[in-house]
DNA sequence: ACGATATAGATATGAATTACACATATCAGT
DNA sequence: ACTGATATGTGTAATTCATATCTATATCGT
């Protein structure tokens, strides 16, 4: 079947930036495509805007048929629509990016487990298309919104030290931090709450688990 | 001539919010519009991305073709894809908001003047498609921005006192503003420079004329 | 000359941010 | 059981930043 108007149409995309901490470093997930172009390359899970789909359930529905991810904080990016960066035909990208927990994903996706992978930001393939400027942006927004809202929490597992959250906050925006000055600083947003737990993780003092109070809140603050 | 596709391909348009502040008020730029849908109803300036422009190539088009604009701060805002917003077909806006000096632009815009107006923010007719949602979201883009970056002197005329830019300030953030707090602020970040010349405006001592030492640049603070 | 009006400049106060050092609880090795 | 290694946990002083407030100045209109 075939579709056909008056006037061009570009094609329109989603694509999908996917933030987590891992292993102590900012790490996103790409897959490698399996066909041209760019075949073999790492590239941002994403896919055509469906006709019947707004934008946002596109994002939804690759993030769950590309990544098996629901449920996660999904913003909108931006979007890019220079000439020529698809070599196919004019397509428009309406990126967006997300922040999940590390254990929240065992990346087994789409088809086949080798073809999903976690790359630290630090250390990226080569990507297909315009997806590396993509990351760059992404990674500004993040870094920026790190600093003005509570998008940070959207990284932590059910339960967290204070200690790994502070990596959290120091990986994603790029800064080291004061370890008693951070304290401070979270616990004064009362954003979290002691679990009464504690979390023994090698030759020196347990840490306190904390827990997120209101999980599935980003609020601005400042 | 007829372009043929093998899936559904939406139509995308750049929608421009243009903002200036006159008559010590946040003003936006609306065009009526002439033809079906929302014949006579108000709508930002704005039309569909052609095959050979880019996103931004676009939104420049339109602002000089459709508000005689050139030469303006010009940003991509976010991009609005809902099904139905446009009852033609399926079209996806991507938005984009500029900030105009009020001497800048006499509205005498593409076909007519009177179909070219400018609306307090506070008093918008009742608008086409989504077009309020895109006001809102500009607006609340641009009163954050206000806050954290130098883009309220985007708003300014070649030479401007410091009350006019203090209006500025307040018309564009929704706050009122201490005026000897505000200028110790503003002179500090060393952005403007007394030209020398003086402005008086009624009864009453005359103020200093201020210039942008840089005009074109746009900077995050804080 | 005098009143009205908006411009202009300095200081004190409170709030927020930054800088900085040592005791504690656990595990591993002897 | 003692010792060393390691990450957790805590308080106070200094500084910077934002806020609040008061009085003098230059012009216009009468």
């Amino acid at each position: 079947m075939n579709y056909t108007y008056q006037y061009p149409h570009p094609a329109v995309t989603t694509d999908i930036v996917i933030f987590s901490v891992r292993d102590n470093a900012l790490q996103v997930l790409l897959i490698k495509r399996g066909g041209e172009p760019f075949k073999g390359s790492w590239a941002l899970p994403g896919g055509f805007v469906r006709i019947d789909e707004s934008l946002d359930e596109c994002a939804k529905r690759e993030l769950h048929e590309e990544a098996g991810l629901e449920d996660v904080y999904l913003e909108q990016l931006y979007s890019f629509g220079k000439i020529g960066r698809d070599p196919r035909e004019r397509v428009i990208s309406v990126a967006y990016f997300t922040l999940t927990p590390s254990e929240h994903l065992k990346p087994s996706a789409g088809t086949d487990a080798s073809d999903v992978k976690w790359f630290a930001i630090s250390e990226l393939p080569e990507l297909a298309f315009d997806h590396a400027e993509i990351i760059r942006v992404a990674r500004e927004r993040l870094a920026a919104k790190m600093e003005y809202s509570t998008i940070g929490l959207q990284f932590m597992n059910e339960e967290f030290t204070l200690s790994q959250l502070q990596i959290v906050y120091e990986q994603a925006t790029g800064k080291t931090l004061d370890k008693r000055n951070f304290r401070k600083w979270i616990l004064s947003l009362d954003l979290i709450a002691e679990t009464g737990k504690k979390f023994a993780a090698g030759a020196h003092r347990p840490a306190m688990l904390y827990r997120i109070k209101d999980p599935d809140r980003v609020d601005i603050i400042r």
